[in-house]
DNA sequence: TTGTAGGCGTTATCAT
DNA sequence: ATGATAACGCCTACAA
């Protein structure tokens, strides 16, 4: 069928070792077969069949992406094009292709990453997202192969590469600039407990109304999907309490427009009545009217500085466990306002 | 080192090329060493090397997605993800796992296709987008690989499998709509020449001012790239003529919302001052302010259609050429007004 | 129904 | 500096 290492060597009149060697651009081949080799090629449009060398030397220049469960919906979500772009970018950079699951429940996930990793069809893995009790996660450890988690692990994390924001830093930081604002009645819009950064955004909440002086209510902390359609439950049933909070801590801008747009149904007017900051700053926060307070996470450097440490740890398999912290800032808009 | 099909022919006292079998389910096997084998597959944590099976049988089930060139940036653009969206569905679907490019340049992005391709990488990709005089359609049918195209193929349109909308039809509408409402001044932005998206849309734009007897000025015509930033140009370039145009018809959303900002920023009020229809529908159109009219042209179908349509060739190479064409419809929203 | 053996296209290890 | 040859792990005639 198509051109084969053999078929050089052959018109070369040489071995296909000594095709393999020209490949390889081996020092112990004469330039002058080198020569007749690469016309060989040339004139035979030859093209190493990678999967060929893939089997021979056990390596692929492949990453693997594994998207969260639900990836048909996990697309909505902005932040995913952006790390996405960071790791296209990166992996670019290191000359590595992509390789990305498809998979929507955790158990066909789980099956297509045993593929890749068994199948031998990637070098490494970047985990998206980073949850409790993680299936994936436990298999991809005791397969001993290199990985790293976008996000912190729930456990383990000393043993874990991971690249992360500080996101119990970030949602101290948030909660208590709604309190210098005068708030105290402060509700926190989450994510799924499962979902490391949930717990952590929710801590650093937790740690800041404690810290000032503000008690603790259960009934204002919700958790939701990371979409419109959760901010939208959300705010529901924060509207349905007899003490209303005055301001929402959202841990998604995506979630935050759900928000924006069921208050403004309602006719809330933010922030005059209901002050908001949230998560990620994507292009939406920009966009959303008022403008959303958000905080910026770099989402591009959390995707591209997973390939990089990934990459790492590929060529050098005895690479010390690194974690990457990705700094965050506070994006002031319009979304917040004095109390 | 991992565990072979020979180990598990060795434990079940059986051949390799039963154990072969097996995986196959091949119907000549007794159940009861298909028992067996299992048992010792399962004891064992066998699983079948996917790049020893790619060679053997020469296929991959992967299919390989190839991005426009400067694929960093145009993650920025909420096509992208929402394409992707379709395609990781579709392929989910029929179990087939994604390969992505990650070249910025044409001719990386070439190098990388080959690789794909020659290296036996995927059973066949999809084109996401579609450009005149390109090296990697010209390189893909000469293959003679299956392959799809999202978006309308510049030339031979009728021997190359497609998926794209009625590009011509939308422009038309869209400049039609505009007419409609009183406007004889209409501009036409759009992205670069070279893609044929840009071309069907603008025909359809000339076809309408043609049709309603108002004469083509080169001067309403822009192009830029389908950013944010492009928008900002091409309405700076048209407030600078004598006479401004009173209606934009935007081919992007991204665009469009730049040239919001930057009539904003001017002072221009949309839609009193100027009206505005652009396309895509993504989430950004109904959230900018005014929230804008604009075409749906459906992206998420586009690409899951693709991966129907290459599938089917695929799995049927004498499979005969199809195009799809995905309907649009227009989202009549705030940013056109009669005059 | 099952086993044997050759091939898929490379790379790597010995020789020469 | 180059050539033979044996892996890599699986599949599939062909035999038995």
């Amino acid at each position: 069928m198509s051109v084969t290492i053999k078929d050089v060597a052959n018109l070369a009149k040489v071995a296909p070792s000594t095709v393999s060697r020209v490949i390889a651009n081996s020092s112990r081949i004469s330039e002058k077969t080198k020569q007749r080799v690469r016309a060989a090629m040339e004139e035979l449009g030859y093209h190493p069949n990678i999967i060929a060398r893939n089997l021979a030397n056990k390596t692929t220049e492949a990453i693997g992406i594994v998207m969260p469960s639900s990836a048909g919906n996990v697309f909505q979500n902005p932040f995913f094009p952006e790390v996405l772009r960071g790791i296209s970018t990166g992996a670019h950079e290191k000359k590595r292709a992509i390789y990305m699951s498809t998979g929507e429940a955790e158990s066909e996930i789980l099956r297509e990453v045993m593929q890749m990793v068994q199948g031998r069809r990637v070098d490494g893995l970047i985990l998206l997202y980073s949850k409790i009790d993680d299936p994936v996660l436990a298999y991809l450890k005791e397969q001993n192969i290199p990985f790293v988690v976008v996000g912190k692990p729930f456990k383990d994390s000393e043993y874990i590469t991971y690249v992360d924001n500080d996101n119990f830093k970030a949602g101290k930081e948030a909660t208590e600039y709604l309190i210098e604002l005068g708030h105290n009645r402060i509700a926190f819009i989450g994510g799924s407990l499962d979902l490391v950064v949930t717990i952590d955004r929710l801590t650093g909440y937790d740690k800041a109304i404690q810290g000032a002086g503000i008690p603790y209510r259960s009934e204002y902390v919700i958790h939701e999907e990371f979409l419109q359609e959760g901010g939208k439950e959300a705010v529901c049933e924060l509207l349905s309490l007899e003490e209303r909070p005055t301001a929402l801590v959202v841990a998604d801008d995506l979630m935050a427009l759900g928000v924006l747009n069921t208050l403004d149904a309602i006719g809330i007017s933010v922030p005059e009545d209901m002050s908001i900051i949230s998560f990620n700053n994507v292009l939406i926060a920009e966009m959303a009217r008022p403008a959303l307070t958000s905080i910026d996470i770099n989402i591009f450097e959390l995707g591209y500085q997973a390939v990089r440490s990934l990459t790492k740890k590929i060529e050098a398999s005895s690479q010390p466990i690194e974690s990457i912290r990705i700094p965050h800032s506070i994006v002031t808009r319009q979304s917040c306002k004095k109390r």
